[in-house]
DNA sequence: ACTATAGGCAAGTGTTCACTTGCATATCAA
DNA sequence: TTGATATGCAAGTGAACACTTGCCTATAGT
């Protein structure tokens, strides 16, 4: 589960499409594409990203609606709401003997 | 920068390092590696951990400090505390055209 | 000096990953 | 139906990654 996210959240391109869905969510595929290319000169490949689209999905921070032959993305950032609770708000240890 | 961030935080691994550190910061890498071992079951070598914890320290998730034949690792969190802001609190499109 | 402890360096291995290429499917417009 | 658009599937490639193995250095205790 936590893998899946960080996995999703290692590699640039795919954090460049996050920041391109938070500017507009509901993008389709070729929206994003052509947004890779011209604002951040990605020369990458539709299939490329049709995977770090997947790859989005299967971490639960893309969620994608079916219009026609439109697929629209949308962006889902809850995932992302708490993810270093773990080392920035640690559980309490347990005392090791009772506190008065 | 934050590529260094998001790779270190990739590995499971490494992320149960970060644990043990946020359980009792300044741990040795025999100390780690004993954690791992015992707490978590991890079958995994010396070396291993030590890569981890060069990838770790190259993310600023990691401080060492030396005294004599001892390394001692300090977590250090600063790095964690912003790395979803840039989707959870997006900055507030321009304009098109002044509001009122 | 000898030995054990704590750690470092570097080459090699097998797997995962990002990406491409090629072909297929589905929707819409003429 | 024909053609263009939008997307999907799957095999292949090269690089990055996690991990091991073997050897080396340095500190500390006896």
């Amino acid at each position: 589960m936590a893998d899946d996210l960080f996995k999703a959240l290692a590699d640039g391109t795919r954090r460049t499409i996050l920041d391109e869905l938070t500017d507009k969510s509901g993008q389709t595929l070729f929206e994003i594409c052509a947004r890779l290319s011209m604002k951040h000169g990605l020369g990458i490949s539709r299939q490329a990203v049709s995977q770090h689209l997947a790859v989005l999905e299967a971490a639960g921070l893309v969620e994608t609606r079916r219009e026609g032959r439109y697929k629209f993305h949308d962006l889902n950032v809850t995932p992302l709401r708490h993810i270093t609770e773990r080392w920035l708000d640690p559980p309490a240890p347990a005392p090791e003997k009772e506190p008065s």
